[in-house]
DNA sequence: TACAAAGTGTATTTTTGTGTATGCAAAAGT
DNA sequence: ACTTTTGCATACACAAAAATACACTTTGTA
């Protein structure tokens, strides 16, 4: 029995939802839930998170505690029926590298096996700052990330530099290693990279905030 | 029976633990672990330590004071119920080698055997400094050692250099055996070694902070 | 002693999710 | 044209859980 269609009014929720869970990092309490989709009484927003999850869109843990795990993205970007990889959303990771961790995970994306093929290989993340936005990665968008170690000339990488994840643009010519930003702020410059350095994975895909 | 789960806020709370334990070398008092989770009484902070010692996530040791001991690390990150090997926590080594000493242990943490094969060979090590940011070890991070004596060519390894520990990687050619760091900062630079030295191990995970 | 910092017991308040009953407007049936 | 149904939203209430205020004891230190 596939899930049955998604209203404008859930659609919405979804939307406060997430982007809830981009900006503070965890669902929203019903009270909080409330407040954003501007009701008046906590009980509408707790009726709508209790459809979502009768939807398949959100779940109960085994603590209680909700979480989000029906967000597929297609082709077309839109929540759809087409056969799906689970995918963990790692959150924003200041320093370090991002790791499969259950604390970290905020929330189980399902994306289309379309664009990522094999799971286990992939993780989400988002993003922070401009320095991409010319390549359509704008501050708190989510970007699909493959995890490998190799690069090719001219790929988005997720690399480790300055005790951050950068997303950049991977150019490789004779000399050396350069991981160029698109941005329109040009205060962002070329970082130059000696042989070795760690490359995180490559970004497959981005999902706009 | 296996532990009962482990809520959000358990998990928020054992977050900012593991990052008190990994900053400041010890637990976090009742009173620090208020401040750090915002609470406004001790109280609060107390009952969850109790919590989580409900849970064996944390344990009373005989002198009283209180040790986290389960934070199993698999290969996903997160805590499981997989087989597992505890590895003593020997903490931030400023001189000297790295010593399985009962009051130099900080922690027990178990990690998953699918990491640490045999148990007895492994350490955990707190790391100081950022020579290492390029291939994913920062400031504070843990990493699992490998107790052993040689290492090959690109290996990460812990070595005994100027009565430090040091996290480097390997590098052997026909003249020399060198360590280089792998740093956006410039500062660090390869150190340059004469046959024999003192390998402690090889860096096999890293933890981060 | 005096004092500060620590952990914890008790009682109280706040927060949280959800149950029930109600209102109300649009859609559907007669 | 009229009921009836349906989908949403609201108000209120309640119990369980979480957090708080406050006080007390213990401990190490000057």
């Amino acid at each position: 029995m596939p899930d049955s269609q998604i209203s404008n009014k859930e659609m919405e929720a979804l939307r406060v939802i997430r982007s809830h869970l981009m900006k503070y990092g965890k669902m929203p309490s019903v009270r909080e839930l409330m407040k954003e989709l501007n009701y008046r009484s906590p009980r509408s927003a707790s009726v709508m998170i209790q459809k979502l999850i009768s939807k398949n869109i959100l779940e109960k843990k085994t603590d209680g505690s909700i979480r989000l795990i029906r967000y597929e993205v297609g082709e077309t970007g839109g929540i759809s029926q087409e056969q799906t990889v689970k995918v963990p959303l790692l959150g924003t990771v200041t320093c370090g590298l991002p790791v499969y961790a259950e604390e970290n995970i905020e929330a189980e994306i399902a994306v289309s096996t379309k664009i990522a093929r094999q799971p286990g290989k992939y993780y989400l993340l988002r993003t922070q700052g401009d320095s991409m936005n010319l390549r359509g990665i704008n501050d708190g968008d989510l970007v699909l990330v493959k995890h490998q170690e190799h690069a090719e000339n001219g790929d988005i990488v997720v690399a480790l530099i300055d005790n951050e994840v950068t997303v950049k643009e991977l150019k490789i010519n004779e000399e050396n290693v350069v991981l160029l930003p698109q941005s329109a702020n040009k205060a962002h410059t070329p970082i130059i990279l000696s042989r070795d350095f760690a490359i995180q994975g490559i970004v497959v895909s981005v999902i706009p905030l």
